[in-house]
DNA sequence: ATTGGTCAAATTGCATCCAATCTTGATATT
DNA sequence: AATATCAAGATTGGATGCAATTTGACCAAT
């Protein structure tokens, strides 16, 4: 493995924050999960300071780390911060303008949408193919934007328990159909080079989803969401 | 002193990098900083892996961290994306509204850059003055706006030596007029509630600023940029 | 001159140890 | 009963030591 324990640790930590697995407020004692991911204290100390960096976590001298805890507000924010951000990039591209192969590509990922969707109903089958497709969708545009600072602040916004774009609230079928209508109404502002429109559509399309979500997380809508599970466990050691 | 040496190096280490003390590209030696700061490894290592986080250092396992280089491209894209969030936060403070007192104090403001601007030229006398009531100017909208990732964001788009909010270039009257034009007329459409326009000048204001900035550096034309220097020496041990 | 190989010195990553600080709970005081 | 005090245990922050890796100098072969 061409990796530290350091990193691997922040990794590790990073993903079970995310996933809930270990809970907002929760108090991190770093003996015990140093045991628990089978390193020091050493290399745990530094991915606890790495992940209170990043706002995961919440950090007092001489007290310890804790999960940070997140409420609706913080959600819809991070999401609006996000839709300006992801706007700058469509917008970009769409001045720019993309390469035939890439809108081949972003269309072949539409058509993936589009074949989950054609039931007229959501079936649990397909969220996961679906949930790809949503994540390199995004991803393309942040990519072809050539600019790592968007890709790296939009990286950021998603940095809270089940709000990153890999969460998709697989549950009202007209909702998912009308956001999926905004990808390919992107893409196609995107193809005639329109950045307003493109601009737009997806500080629309981002705002809407953090608002969706927060509601749903605040319901407890939130059904089955979580993407392909971590093989990593921390709880044997426990 | 309630802070930890982590804490005190990273802080001291960001510094030394933003103010180019430490020259990018350069390798850092654990041992040798570590001495120099009067810490020992430990905390260093810790201090170095956050500021890698902030994408100040580079780094690269067993081989260490150097400063990371930052090209034009760079300060342009980190002030597109600044720009579209300030604009963000203007907009919504533009929605929102501000208190009398708040609209007061800023107007304040403007008149500290306004006094520095009267006499036709700039005064190096002038620039102290001038730079803090940018930074206050700026900061406040970010506070008002009561979105903690816009103001975080924007943080991190300003860790780039010589590029954060706190360089002037006090160079060329007629620009500084202009730029400082823009800050009244943010202002005035706040005050107005004017959220699109508020969103645009700001856009304009800060992607020009960057633009500026960026042609500045290249042309090394950057000249008493900067701050109130910091009292930490580095050299000493060195 | 350039490539490839070898080995010692330098440097990094991590485990362990110790001092400083916080937490807990029992006891004393009002 | 409520609050204050204080000592023992628990936990954190930092210093040190060691194994693993990298660097760089030197030399041989092409």
């Amino acid at each position: 493995m061409a990796h530290t324990s350091t990193e691997e640790s922040t990794r590790i930590l990073r993903e079970h924050i995310m996933s809930g697995q270990i809970h907002p407020g929760e108090r991190l004692q770093q003996e015990r999960l140093a045991r628990a991911l089978g390193v020091s204290r050493t290399p745990l100390r530094t991915a606890l300071s790495n992940l209170a960096n990043e706002g995961l976590l919440q950090y007092e001298a001489n007290r310890g780390y804790t999960v940070r805890e997140f409420d609706r507000k913080d959600i819809v924010d991070g999401y609006a911060a996000r839709a300006v951000l992801e706007g700058l990039a469509a917008a970009s591209v769409a001045s720019t303008g993309l390469e035939f192969g890439v809108i081949e590509k972003m269309e072949g990922w539409l058509e993936v949408g589009d074949s989950a969707l054609q039931h007229g109903r959501l079936d649990p089958i397909d969220i996961d193919r679906y949930r790809n497709m949503n994540v390199q969708f995004h991803d393309e545009i942040l990519l072809r934007a050539d600019n790592r600072w968007i890709a790296e602040l939009v990286r950021q916004t998603q940095l809270i328990p089940f709000a990153s774009n890999r969460m998709i609230v697989w549950q009202d079928y007209d909702i998912m159909k009308r956001t999926h209508d905004d990808h390919h109404r992107i893409c196609d502002a995107i193809k005639r080079r329109d950045p307003f429109r493109a601009d737009y559509l997806m500080r629309e399309h981002v705002n809407f989803a953090g608002e969706y979500l927060a509601d749903c997380i605040e319901t407890g809508r939130i059904t089955t969401t979580a993407p392909d599970p971590t093989p990593d466990t921390l709880e044997t050691v426990k």
